[in-house]
DNA sequence: CCTACCGATCGGTAGG
DNA sequence: CCTACCGATCGGTAGG
């Protein structure tokens, strides 16, 4: 599936691949265009400033991962299956944008105010919903931890390394990463 | 306990503050030696350069995860009672030093050759550690795991976070931490 | 999309 | 540990 992308996208692709390699403070306009081929002010006809790139990869993936688990979610099923769905998603993020995945996890920071403080407000909304199952989960005798934010964040980190090694033709599909990560994270969780 | 630090340990004790806070690349030496109340040029009596400063930090991190879990470790014990010490050792390293830790974890990729390299095998030979007691476990029905290198990843990255939220005063002290982590990612391996 | 350029800041050195 | 400074590079703009 080739897809023709617009200079902006072809832009915002390539800022993603270098900011995920070098990070975005090393990362210079001019390793940018020296990247696209072109020179670095002409990068000003299609985005307005360095940290405009960025904001656009951190919200957009925040609106992939808040997507992902708002669609999979049924509130009647079991917290077990709910939190199998919502980790499932989240792999299936992960594993399709593994390089924007990244720039989200790590770069975030170099935001300015008020993106920054707008995306950890969004952070802290995504971990909510995990939280919610989790206590849904222990007030019915179905998990037993010691603090739910605790597990959420122990869950979650487990969870995202995998952009780190994942490869789209290696022995593990995304469907079986995510499979295998629920178990293992799961089992944690009921422990008696 | 307060301990009288040389004018170079304060220097990496407060560059390690600011490459947590900003990371490496967007920390200059002029912010540096203004937290320190010098000048820029100041520093270099005591420094080679920046990077020296990230040398030190993420080698002598390296140094101490390697000689925390190489003192617990008993060969002759089960696969889960090692698992259980080394996990338990690694908490303590991350508890026992935050900022340093973020820095180990995050901005070693800032280092240049041959550092980058070096630090590299240093941190696969740690991670090979843990694979061995994986498979130790596996090879003895204790453990089963679809792939040792997947286990030990999200292991170690559901201890990373740690950093990330601990506080020397918060509710759990860093011996819960350690066995409530140790629970939630031991009993994945488990899984029948 | 380019040439030409701006002021600011970077890591680091010389010399005391 | 400071003053004085270096060449290089930074993000970004003007004007076409």
């Amino acid at each position: 599936m080739e897809v023709t992308l617009s200079r902006k996208e072809q832009i915002e692709k390539t800022a993603t691949a270098l900011f995920r390699k070098r990070g975005f403070s090393a990362t210079s306009m001019r390793d940018l265009a020296n990247e696209l081929g072109i020179e670095a002010a002409s990068i000003y006809s299609h985005i307005r400033s360095k940290e405009e790139i960025l904001q656009r990869v951190c919200f957009r993936m925040a609106n992939e991962f808040f997507e992902a688990i708002d669609k999979v979610d049924d509130p009647e099923a079991t917290a077990s299956a709910r939190l199998q769905a919502a980790i499932t998603a989240h792999v299936q993020v992960l594993t399709k944008n593994t390089e924007a995945s990244a720039v989200f996890l790590y770069e975030w920071r170099h935001l300015s105010e008020p993106y920054h403080a707008e995306f950890l407000t969004l952070r802290d909304r995504y971990e909510k919903h995990f939280r919610e199952i989790i206590k849904a989960g222990i007030s019915i005798g179905e998990f037993k931890v010691p603090d739910e934010k605790f597990a959420v964040l122990t869950i979650l980190s487990g969870l995202n390394w995998i952009h780190t090694w994942y490869k789209p033709d290696g022995k593990m599909n995304a469907e079986e990463i995510a499979a295998n990560l629920a178990t293992m994270l799961l089992n944690g969780l009921k422990q008696t």
